[in-house]
DNA sequence: ATGTATGCAAAACATTTGCACCTGG
DNA sequence: CCAGGTGCAAATGTTTTGCATACAT
């Protein structure tokens, strides 16, 4: 159960905190916003208010259950964090995300850290791209510029 | 001057556009908030709105004339678009930014979008590490030329 | 002259916080 | 029982917008 990890965090384990949880683990590699967890809950007859979603969504963020992303919009998305990092690769039309790792990329990026004088910590990669799929609106179409 | 810069973007050129324009270009690396940029302004002598700044900004954007960022705090910071394109590796201490390019990267990042089946168009690749040096640790002026 | 730009104030956002009431351990 | 959690409303901070006036062309 789910109820460990919030324990591990800290936390009481209380119906907002299991049911986000719960609600992310179903999200897979899908990306959440407040908003839609709160809309969505709401929608599933659960009795939440969008400031606790916020609070539950920091407080686990801080102990590293889930992970904030700050996409080109101004609002976050939320996602699991299940252990390995990875980049994002966002399609521009439909907004697919798809997450990899590079392991040539992450090696040239502690290079050049330590060679522009950084200790290297965090960072953030997003491709931004248009995918091939048959659903996504703007398949086949080329850049069109006015 | 930068007067085509603006007619070729088809707008007016009125003194915000100018006084913005301008500001944007000895600033180089460095980058700027709306609110700076307002302040700055306001500090030499010029009458300008804060929404001024942000139309200005955004038609400045949708023209190509700037680049905006949403670095991981909650507002946009803006640079003039020179050209290249670069990434950037931000310290989380005092804020200050450094720009580079990496060709491996580059080349690693079209092969995945390929693989990935994407069709590659801009990327954003943020390092976030500590800068070594000095004055940093301590918030101070984060004013630091490099 | 005329369509754009502007400044200001107010609105629209995403997110946070104050507070009185509830609840898990 | 009580520290911590919650919902709600109000506050925040950033960015956008409505509107009457001012200005570039």
């Amino acid at each position: 159960m789910e109820d460990k990890e919030i324990r591990k965090a800290g936390l009481k384990v209380t119906a907002p905190r299991l049911k986000i949880l719960e609600l992310l683990e179903t999200c897979g590699e899908h990306h959440v916003s407040a908003e839609e967890i709160y809309r969505l809950l709401l929608a599933d007859g659960e009795e939440i208010g969008l400031a606790t979603v916020y609070r539950v969504l920091t407080q686990f963020e801080a102990a590293g259950l889930v992970e904030r992303h700050r996409f080109e919009d101004g609002y976050s998305v939320f996602e699991l964090n299940r252990g390995g990092h990875h980049d994002h690769i966002v399609c521009v039309t439909c907004g697919k995300v798809k997450e990899f790792v590079d392991d040539t990329i992450e090696q040239r990026q502690r290079e050049i850290a330590e060679d522009k004088g950084y200790e290297i910590g965090d960072h953030s990669l997003i491709i931004y791209g248009r995918c091939r799929d048959p659903g996504c609106p703007n398949h086949g179409k080329a850049d069109n510029k006015d």
